[in-house]
DNA sequence: CAAATGTACACTAATTTGGTGAACATAGTG
DNA sequence: CACTATGTTCACCAAATTAGTGTACATTTG
C-alpha cells in the first residue's frame, strides 16, 4: 500500500495542476482544501521543489505553483520519490537493481518473471499517467 | 517492495512444492539450503501451516510439507497473508477496502482509476501464478 | 518596519520489520 | 522406559520507518 506521504503528493499535485497558470496557491489553503495536515504538507511541497516540480514565492503574496506543464508530470516519478522503487522485488528494479539473494540464475527464475511483468505493466501505467490525465 | 518475511514464504514455498509427494523436510535443511534464518523460517512455516498450505509431522522423523497440490497453491494468497492487501490504495482493495478519505466521488476519481488498474492486472498476474507454475 | 509567507533542521511517538530466547509437546529409537 | 530430535508456543527485543510536530529563521510585500 501506498504511504499516506504519497497520496498527499498526488492530491496536492492534482489540485496544483488544477490551478496551473493561475498564480501561486496558499500552502494554507491548499492543506485545508484536500485535508492534509499543514505543517506535513509543507515538508512534502518543499520536496517536490527540490525535484523541479514545484516553485514557491515568499512574502505576502507567496505560496506555491506547478512550475512543469501538467503533461509533463507523470505519477511514476511522484511515486519513485515518495514511495521508492515501482518494483515489489530490487530484482526486477530499474533504478534501484540489486542482485537476487536466492536465485543463482536470474534470468531463469520464475518468480522473478512474474515480478518483472508486474513491475513493468505497473510502471507503464504510472508513467502514461500524467497530471493532466488526472484532471481530465 | 515485498518484505524480507514474505520473500522468504515465496521462497521455502517453492522448494516445498519440488519436495511435494517425497515425504517432511526439515526445518534446518530448508533453512539452510535456502539461505533463510532458522528461527525466523519457523514462523513463517507455521503461520503457512494455520492457513493450510503445509502440514508438518513431529520427532524424528519430522518436518514439514506442501499439504495441497502445488497447482493449488498460488502467490496472490501468499502476498495477502504475508504482505496485506495487493492493493496500493485501500479504496480500489477487494478484500481490504475502505473509502478514500479525499474524494467525494469514487468512480468519477482518475487517481482511483488507474491504481484500480494495475490492482488489477497485479492480482491477476499473482493468482494465475501457482507453485507448479514456479517450478516449471 | 510589520506581518505574512515559505525554509531549515531537529525531534518524537507509534508502528512495523526482522528477528531471538526459553520452555514445552510429541514422536520415534535403543 | 529414557533419550533425543523434531516442531510449538509465547513473549520479548533492536532497528527502521511513518507520520507527523517544535522552534527558529529568511524573504517579500504593504
Amino acid at each position: 500500500m501506498l504511504s499516506q506521504k504519497t497520496r498527499y503528493a498526488m492530491v496536492a499535485l492534482t489540485r496544483l495542476a488544477r490551478e496551473y497558470g493561475k498564480g501561486a496557491i496558499l500552502i494554507s489553503e491548499l492543506a485545508n482544501s484536500e485535508k492534509i495536515p499543514r505543517r506535513y504538507l509543507e515538508n512534502i511541497l518543499l520536496e517536490l521543489k527540490k525535484m523541479g516540480i514545484l516553485g514557491s514565492k515568499l512574502g505576502k503574496t507567496g505560496g506555491y505553483f506547478l512550475l512543469r506543464h501538467p503533461k509533463d508530470v507523470n505519477l511514476a516519478e511522484i511515486v519513485r520519490q515518495f514511495e521508492g522503487p515501482i518494483a515489489l522485488l530490487s530484482c526486477v528494479s530499474e533504478k534501484a537493481y540489486q542482485s537476487c539473494e536466492f536465485c543463482k540464475d536470474e534470468l531463469a527464475c520464475n518468480i522473478r518473471k512474474v515480478f518483472k511483468e508486474i513491475r513493468d505493466i505497473t510502471f507503464a501505467k504510472l508513467e502514461s499517467t500524467t497530471l493532466e490525465v488526472l484532471i481530465a
